[in-house]
RNA sequence: GGCUCUAUCGUCUAACGGUUAGGACGCAAGCUUCUCAAGCUUGAAAUUCGGGUUCGAUUCCCGGUAGAGUCACCA
């Protein structure tokens, strides 16, 4: 890799701690990191906590969670401090003022006059008339000094079309309709994010700003105050929306977007779950599908990043996860099962002594570790640990009246497991020994006792590996116990 | 409603004007030692519509249609 200057690239990810942090959010930093890391640059962790109202207490804390989770890392923010600190808002309160006031002194900042219900009944107005409502038609002549009790607004300074390039979506451009007069300082004090967000990228130095699609409209206010301040804008990277797997609605909160932790909850591997969310929107120039980090860094790039909303699908995300399960080493699978195993049975006696037997039946079984907890309702765990109950007649496959044969296959079997050496005892020995009587005898009217003579279920493994890791001890006395039942 | 954006299999997507429109998930069938699971093979499945430009449009232009975003003292 040759090295870089690192200012080439400084990005940002920006969330409000307003509550917890879904899929979309998730991806809006996870392109902008991969961004980073791409170009050798920098990502910065910022908090917009400028919201007073809407903050909700711990949400700042879920979303550093989520990041580590994932394995986003930032090279600056408000746990680790940098050369900007402090990189939470409410504590750049100070920074905010000094650029209101040169905005001021410019004569492009004013005090609103109104009160919020004079606004409102104004914006009743335009819409009663089918027109669009701009609070620059109703700008008082002569503006009062501020006093922070009011909102202070941005005098757009000139009313004009502009265009933009933006990295995904290509010329972009607005009418001046797009333009007015919005708040800048809330009359609490606190500055709204139209005006923070810019005053620290600037500070900052933020060259890129990668953010979701919804801002495409807001870019004309923010191109009109970057004039203002008389600062080169950044360069934009605005994002298609996460879909909801109904709908065509964009995936938010109140459309059932789930929380990212829910998903390290159920099971899923976080190195899965960001190979999924990096393919949903965006595409390699190749059909490669499974990538590690260190990969996607090289090869992430925001022009093909599509334009068009990507749907959110769990079947895919599934079968990502199962890939990655798959390529789990032994030791680290097994921590996954130790967590994810319900808790009656690994309160069986033998639990201990015989799990990691059974390790390769789970592997093969799930997509996600919560599985495991269906795997235990559905009676495919239990009957490794215990003898399993079942009714007699179920041994007999398909034609229930053939008691005698049953009894008969049965007993044979035993005879012939009987004979193979403790050592030996293995699925591939027991395979060898038990196939020619299976196939003389139809296959299924002898594999199917013996295994469920075994396991007690419809659904198992087959028979030879099912004997094999219970043991000799337990298969023949299982197949004994079936005998006597019939 | 104004402004803005978007449109390839059911879904995620590939195809810098010329391909039998490719891949993946899911689905179906078959194979693989009974039932599962896993694996393998095969299959069905798409360029929103109408005009243009061009020898030739999925691709470029215009229009229709459909969908989305936005129009806050929220971010």
């Amino acid at each position: 890799m040759s090295q870089k200057n690192n200012n080439n690239v400084v990005v940002r990810f920006a969330p409000s701690p307003t509550g917890f942090m879904h899929v979309g959010n998730l991806r809006t930093a996870l392109y902008a990191w991969l961004w980073a890391k791409k170009n050798n640059g920098i990502f910065i962790l910022r908090i917009e906590d400028t919201d007073k109202e809407r903050e909700v207490a711990g949400a700042k804390e879920h979303i550093l969670k989520v990041l580590k989770w994932i394995g986003i890392n930032w090279d600056e923010g408000p746990d680790i401090g940098g050369p900007h600190s402090p990189y939470t808002q409410s504590e750049r309160l100070d920074i905010y003022k000094k650029y209101a006031q040169i905005l001021i002194e410019k004569g492009l900042a004013y005090a609103d006059p109104y009160t919020e219900e004079e606004v409102e009944n104004l914006r009743k107005k335009a819409e009663e008339e089918k027109k669009a409502f701009l609070y620059r038609e109703h700008r008082p002549e002569k503006f009062d000094k501020w006093d922070s009790t009011k909102p202070l607004r941005f005098k757009v300074p000139v009313i004009k079309n502009y265009k933009w390039n933006d990295l995904v979506y290509g010329d972009l451009s607005a009418g001046p309709e797009a333009l007015d007069d919005f708040i800048l300082i809330k009359s609490d004090g606190y500055p709204t994010y139209n005006f923070c967000h810019i005053v620290d990228d600037i500070e900052m130095g933020i060259t890129h700003v990668i953010r979701g699609q919804e801002y495409i409209s807001s870019i004309p206010k923010y191109l009109s105050l970057y004039e203002a301040l008389d600062v080169k804008p950044p360069i934009f990277a605005c994002l298609p929306h996460i879909l909801g797997s109904d709908g065509n609605k964009k995936l938010g909160k109140r459309d059932g977007a789930k929380d990212c932790l829910e998903y390290k909850d159920e099971g899923y591997l976080p190195e899965a779950f960001l190979n999924f969310l990096v393919l949903l929107g965006w595409h390699p120039s190749d059909d490669k599908e499974i990538f590690t980090v260190e990969e996607l860094a090289n090869i992430f790039s925001l022009d093909r990043v599509q334009k068009a909303g990507a749907r959110w699908n769990d079947e895919k995300l599934n079968w990502f996860n199962k890939k990655y399960i798959q390529m789990l080493s032994d030791k680290k699978f097994s921590e996954f099962v130790d967590e994810f195993m319900p808790a009656e049975i690994k309160n069986l006696t033998n639990y201990n002594e015989k799990v990691e037997r059974i390790i390769p039946i789970i592997k093969e079984r799930i997509e996600k570790f919560e599985d495991i907890k269906d795997m235990h309702e559905r009676g495919e765990l239990k009957y490794f640990f215990e003898r399993p109950e079942y009714n007699s007649k179920s041994l007999m496959w398909k034609d229930e009246k053939d008691i005698q044969n049953t009894k008969k296959y049965l007993e044979e079997i035993l005879n012939i497991l009987n004979k193979i050496q403790d050592n030996d005892f293995n699925s591939v020995s027991i395979k060898d020994a038990v196939w020619n009587f299976a196939t003389e005898n139809g296959k299924g009217n002898v594999l199917w006792p013996m295994r469920y003579a075994l396991s007690g279920i419809d659904k198992s493994p087959d028979p030879f590996i099912l004997a094999s890791l219970l043991g000799k001890k337990d298969t023949l006395s299982r197949i004994e116990t079936a005998i006597k039942k019939i």
